[in-house]
DNA sequence: CCGAATCCGCTGTGATACTG
DNA sequence: CAGTATCACAGCGGATTCGG
């Protein structure tokens, strides 16, 4: 299960659960920052990840409605891979992260407000 | 290894690699809303975590600059756990995914823009 | 070209019991 | 009270190979 919390906690968490696999970022990014793109195009803008492990992620997103995904039944075969509604929303969220994100690096706690 | 992508990749992934494990984004939004709380406390509103698990996340978040720790050396000891500056921002962060998260709920594709 | 199938190691998560 | 120690396990992430 991975889900028996008490409901009255952090709202985010559904969100952050949907992008907390490896490389499901980096997949919205590029797919929000670029465009559609196809499997092999994606595959080679992230380096080093196997072709099983892209397309789970991308089932995962298209599951959770981030991600359409169409497919032309030609041969070779070429499907396409985008961003929905919500997943240009999304898109919006991560790219406002910049800021917070940048000020991890210090990492320096404070004292006690 | 946890990073060897090429750095032009997604820049919220640092941020969201800190908020992944389970609980964190919970414990979070916790001491965002109740401010500092002692170990038990914490424990005892996120019902079924282990102390292990609640140390370690505690640990983490602390290590990562989100959360300051106090310890009184008294007999019982006495701890308390807090969110720093950063830890606030990313709180107001969390909170305001409320909307989005909605969303995720009806996870509707729509077609191609 | 776009995957599916298989195999495997790691680490995150957890239950439980014990300690200063 | 606030942890640590120990053990166990599932699932993710990954490498590689095969198929339509």
């Amino acid at each position: 299960m991975t889900e028996d919390i008490t409901p009255d906690l952090c709202p985010a968490d559904p969100i952050l659960r949907v992008m907390a696999g490896r490389w499901k970022t980096h997949i919205v990014y590029l797919l929000g920052e670029d465009g559609p793109a196809r499997f092999t195009a994606i595959q080679r803008h992230l380096p080093p990840i196997s072709p099983k492990v892209l397309t789970s992620r991308l089932r995962e997103l298209e599951q959770d409605g981030l991600v359409w995904r169409v497919q032309e039944e030609t041969i070779p075969p070429k499907v396409t891979y985008g961003l929905t509604e919500l997943g240009l929303e999304v898109h919006a969220i991560l790219k406002s992260f910049d800021a917070v994100g940048q000020r991890l690096k210090s990492a320096s706690p404070d004292s006690p407000a």
